[in-house]
DNA sequence: TTTCTGACA
DNA sequence: TGTCAGTA
């Protein structure tokens, strides 16, 4: 099960995650003040993000545009909380079923984003991508 | 330059 | 939520 591992991998910082997402860096330190999310931290205490991190940030989006609430959304979501193993294995078969459609909503999502961004220079996260897409187990 | 925490309209 | 301050 090494595609857990990339998954959630922390490879982007903030910046990169608010073009991903289109939320303000606001609204995602927010929601991990509610821990919706619980990004990884690098040694000088900056966030670093992982693909897992980004569809949960979209799935937040997309019920907070719904007009759901921070409790409301908890509720939704599976709670982030201590490595549960518990719930993982209830929800197997539907997970992994998200999970390919949000891969494909995902990949859309920054193809699009590498392709119109800054005509001029490459985007910083072409590297971090390629970081991803890389060194299989 | 980017990100971080805390705080206030 | 937006935004400003003062840092790291």
């Amino acid at each position: 099960m090494g595609d857990e591992i990339r998954r959630n991998m922390a490879l982007f910082p903030i910046g990169i995650v608010m073009k991903l997402t289109d939320l303000t860096a606001r609204q995602i330190r927010y929601y991990e003040q509610h821990e919706l999310i619980v990004p990884a931290r690098t040694a000088g205490n900056q966030r670093l993000f992982s693909f897992n991190d980004v569809e949960r940030l979209l799935e937040i989006k997309s019920l907070i545009e719904k007009g759901v609430n921070i409790a409301g959304i908890k509720q939704v979501m599976n709670p982030v909380s201590k490595e549960s193993e518990e719930a993982t294995v209830i929800t197997e078969q539907t997970e992994s079923k998200r999970r390919e459609l949000s891969d494909m909503q995902l990949h859309r999502l920054l193809k699009q984003q590498l392709l119109e961004k800054r005509p001029g220079r490459a985007s910083m996260i072409q590297g971090q991508l390629s970081r991803f897409y890389s060194n299989k187990p």
